[in-house]
DNA sequence: CATGCCACGCAGCTAAACTACGAGTTCGCT
DNA sequence: AGCGAACTCGTAGTTTAGCTGCGTGGCATG
């Protein structure tokens, strides 16, 4: 559940940066599947990853854990 | 870096509500260890976890990234 | 002293993070 | 319509690290 919001808000951020997935693997230092199956929620990065998708994507980590959806 | 950030506010709501260690283990279902290892970030919850862990602690996901020393 | 809370080393298991390859689908363009 | 780039999605494999228990020992505070 909470990995699906992850992937969605990631793949946000990745396109309103313009940028494509190869791109992105590129920057990160690792693959397009990998890419594509958390943006899908099939899989979550680590709390490492997280640190680095947030530094590539120039955002604050707790900014991919901001969803628009948040019930309060 | 960043999992040593997140075990110390971690660390940082537990006391805050006036919880042990223990009992916080209790109601994550976990060991106690592990919440020693994770706060003094040892290791690192999943991401799975750290939404057990926002659920227990009353906060949202995103609260457990925010810290006070955000240089910026 | 005695009890509760916590740090920490050691050792092990297993889930899942991450990889590669290949084929299929959707889309923006002209 | 058709071309190609971007992406999905199986399947299968490797390896990391999340998570466990146990045992010890430190540090408070009553």
């Amino acid at each position: 559940m909470l990995q699906k919001k992850l992937g969605r808000r990631i793949a946000e951020l990745r396109r309103s940066k313009k940028l494509t997935q190869e791109q992105l693997a590129e920057s990160l230092g690792c693959s397009v599947e990998f890419i594509s199956l958390v943006e899908r929620g099939v899989n979550a990065p680590s709390v490492a990853g997280l640190a680095d998708f947030a530094r590539v994507l120039k955002v604050e980590v707790r900014d991919l854990f901001t969803f628009e959806d948040e019930k309060r």
